[in-house]
DNA sequence: AATATTTTTGTAAACGCTTCCAAATCCGCG
DNA sequence: CGCGGATTTGGAAGCGTTTACAAAAATATT
C-alpha cells in the first residue's frame, strides 16, 4: 500500500468521500483534524485515505485556505558550509512541522534580494527566513507594514525591532581576544568583515573591549577592513605581516579569512602556531579539518537555524507574538592554531 | 511603481480586467503570451498590470493549469560544499527560466527519499532533480511509468535509461592514477566511496585500469572500502599506512576522504607530499584552501547543475525528448600534495 | 453589398480544496 | 415519548487562475 500514492495519480477528496460513504466536507474535516467528527467516521475516512493513497493537493489547499505551508529562505550563497549548517537547522524544524522549503540565493545582489522578497511575500510562501541579508532596509519596512512574518538570521535588524536570531558576537570576539592576551600576545592583528553588517562591527568592538580591559592600547595599524572572503583575508594578513613590527597573532572575523591568513603566514615562510597564532570566527566544518586545526569562536549555526524557524512558525501560528531578538551564545573552541608568542 | 507589488496585496485579474476595460479572459491571455490578442489591447492590459502592481497567484495558476513552475531538488546534505556548488549551477538556470526551487534534504534516509519523491511527484513540483540519490531503484521505475520528468545528477541511473548527468569518473581516476605512476609511485593506496554508487565503482575501475596499463599488479591489500566521509577516510588511510609495506601514495575517492587521509599521515608523523602523496576527487572549494593544497580530480559541479537543469527544462517543454545521459569531462588539478616517492 | 473567413474577445466551467451555514442526528431528561 | 441542546454531517460558495467554446468584430472574397 505504501507506494500506491505514487501510482495512482489524481485521487481527490471526492473519491475518498464516496468510497468512505461520507461527504467531501467530512473528509476535509478529517484532513484538518477538525474535532467535529465522530471517532468512528474519522477512522473509516483515514483508512480510505490510506487505501486510495490519497495525497492532499497543496495548490488547491492554499488557494482555498490562504496558506501555502511553504516557507521561503533567502541566502547569499552556499559556498562555505556556513549557510549549509544553518539550513540543516532550519530543515530539521520544518520537517517536524511538515512545512516545505523554498530556497533562493541572491549572490548578494541587492536588487534580486528586494525582488524576491516582493514576489515571495505576494503569496508564494507563508513566511520568510532571511539569512545574512545585505540590504534589508529596502524591504523590511514594507514586510512589517504588511504584517508579513519573517525572521532575520545573523543580522542585527535595523533599528526597528524585528524578529531576529543572532549570536553573541561581541562576547565571542572579546573572549577570543582575551584568550590570545592570556597566552601573552600584545600585538594582535584584527581583520574585519563587511562593516555594514552589525555582526562585523560587534566583533571589532569585542576585540577592542578586550584590549582595553587588559590595558593594551588599541591601534588602527593592527586592524584591516575586509569582506569575509578568503582572498581578502589573505591580502589583509599579508599586509599586516609586512609591517615593521608585525603582530604575533591574527584574529580574523570569520573562518575563511582565517584560512586566508594561514596561507599568508605560510607564504611568508612562517609557521602556525609557532611564529604566528591564528584565530577565526564561526567554526564552520572546515575549521576542524584544516591543518593545523583552527582555534575559533563557535557560532551555533545549526541551532540558530532551529531557533529562527521555531520563531517563524510561532509567528505564523500567532501573528502578534511579541517581537524578540535572540542571541545564542558563542564559545571559544581551542584547537591547534595558537600558542604563546616566541621569546 | 517598483515596489507597489509589495504594497498592494490582492489584485486579481478581475480588477486588472475592469481597469483595462477588457474581460478577465483577455488578461489571462496577455499573461500567458497568447497570440490571439490585438497588440493595442495587450499594451493597455500590460500597462494596467504594471500600474496596479498585479502579480499572478501561483497557486491558482497551477490549480487551473496543472503546472507549478517549481522544480524540486533532492539532496543528501549540504555539509561539504559539494552539493552547494551543484545547487549554484541549478539555480542559475532556474533563475533564467524563472522557475522556483524547492529544496529537500534527505540526510541519506532512504525512507525519506521515497516519501518525498512520492509527495512531490503528486503535484507539488513540475520536475525533479535528484542529486546523488542513494536508492533510486525504489522510485525511478514509478516516476518513469508516470512520465514524471526528472534528471539524476551524479548517478549512473539503474540499467534502464534515465536522463542523467555525471562526470567521467573512470577517466578521471585513470588519469590521476597514471599521474602518480608517472611520478614514480608503484604502491598506490586506494580508498573507495560507497560501492553501491556507480560513480564509486567507476573510480575504482579507472584506478585498476591505469595500474594494468602500466603493468603494475593490482592487489586488494592496497584498497579499502569506505563511505565518502572524512572520518572513514582517516581510518582507511591509517589502516593502509600501518601495513608492513605501506603505500607511497594514497588516492581517495573524494576530497573529504583525502582530507581524512592527510590527517592520518600527519598523525603518523609523516609529511605530505615528502613522505606520502595524496590525491582526491571532486575539487570542492576546500581542496584549494587546505594545506598543502590538494591535487585532485576536478568534477565540473556547477556545470553539472547547469546541464542537468537544462535537460529537465527541456523535458518539461517537450516530454518526449529522447532520454540521454551526459558525462561531463573531469580534469586533473595538480597542486601541492604529490611528489615522486622518496629514494 | 453580402457572405465567408479569420482574428479577437467574452463567458462558463473546471481545478481541488476550506469554510461557513443549515440540516440531520444524537443524547439526556422531564 | 417528546423536547432542547449539543454533536455531527452535508452541501454551497468561493479562492484566482486557465482553457475550451461561443460570440462578436474585423477583414477578405466574390
Amino acid at each position: 500500500m505504501k507506494s500506491s500514492s505514487l501510482v495512482s495519480n489524481n485521487v481527490t477528496i471526492f473519491e475518498v468521500a464516496s468510497q468512505a460513504g461520507v461527504s467531501y466536507g467530512t473528509v476535509s474535516r478529517v484532513l484538518n483534524q477538525d474535532q467535529h467528527v465522530k471517532a468512528e467516521t474519522r477512522e473509516r475516512v483515514m483508512k480510505t485515505i490510506r487505501d486510495l493513497g490519497y495525497v492532499v493537493n497543496r495548490q488547491a489547499r492554499s488557494l482555498a485556505g490562504g496558506k501555502t505551508h511553504i516557507i521561503g529562505i533567502l541566502v547569499p550563497d552556499l559556498g562555505t558550509g556556513y549557510i549549509g549548517e544553518i539550513i540543516q537547522g532550519i530543515n530539521t524544524e520544518l520537517q517536524i512541522a511538515s512545512y516545505d522549503l523554498m530556497l533562493y540565493t541572491t549572490h548578494r545582489t541587492p536588487v534580486l534580494e528586494a525582488d524576491y522578497v516582493a514576489s515571495l511575500a505576494q503569496g508564494m510562501v507563508d513566511g520568510l527566513l532571511l539569512v545574512l541579508p545585505r540590504n534589508p532596509e529596502d524591504y523590511i519596512g514594507i514586510l512589517n507594514s504588511r504584517h508579513f512574518p519573517f525572521v532575520l538570521i545573523d543580522h542585527q535588524g535595523i533599528g526597528q525591532n524585528c524578529p531576529a536570531v543572532g549570536a553573541t558576537n561581541w562576547q565571542g570576539a572579546y573572549n577570543a581576544t582575551e584568550y590570545l592576551i592570556q597566552l601573552g600576545h600584545t600585538r594582535i592583528g584584527f581583520i574585519t568583515g563587511w562593516m555594514d553588517l552589525g555582526a562585523a562591527v560587534d566583533r571589532l568592538e569585542g576585540y577592542k573591549a578586550a584590549l582595553w580591559a587588559h590595558h593594551i592600547p588599541f591601534t588602527e595599524d593592527l586592524v584591516r577592513q575586509s569582506t569575509f572572503h578568503q582572498l581578502d583575508g589573505y591580502n589583509c594578513a599579508m599586509d599586516l605581516l609586512n609591517q615593521p613590527v608585525p603582530p604575533t597573532a591574527i584574529f580574523a572575523s570569520n573562518d575563511v579569512m582565517a584560512f586566508g591568513a594561514m596561507d599568508a603566514v605560510r607564504e611568508k615562510g612562517q609557521r602556525i602556531p609557532e611564529d604566528i597564532s591564528i584565530v577565526g570566527f564561526d567554526d564552520i566544518p572546515q575549521a576542524s579539518i584544516i591543518h593545523p586545526a583552527l582555534t575559533t569562536v563557535r557560532q551555533p549555526l545549526r541551532n540558530m537555524g532551529n531557533v529562527a524557524t521555531q520563531m517563524l512558525l510561532e509567528l505564523l501560528k500567532n501573528p502578534d507574538t511579541p517581537t524578540k531578538r535572540i542571541e545564542l551564545p558563542t564559545g571559544l573552541v581551542v584547537r591547534d592554531s595558537c600558542q604563546p608568542p616566541r621569546g
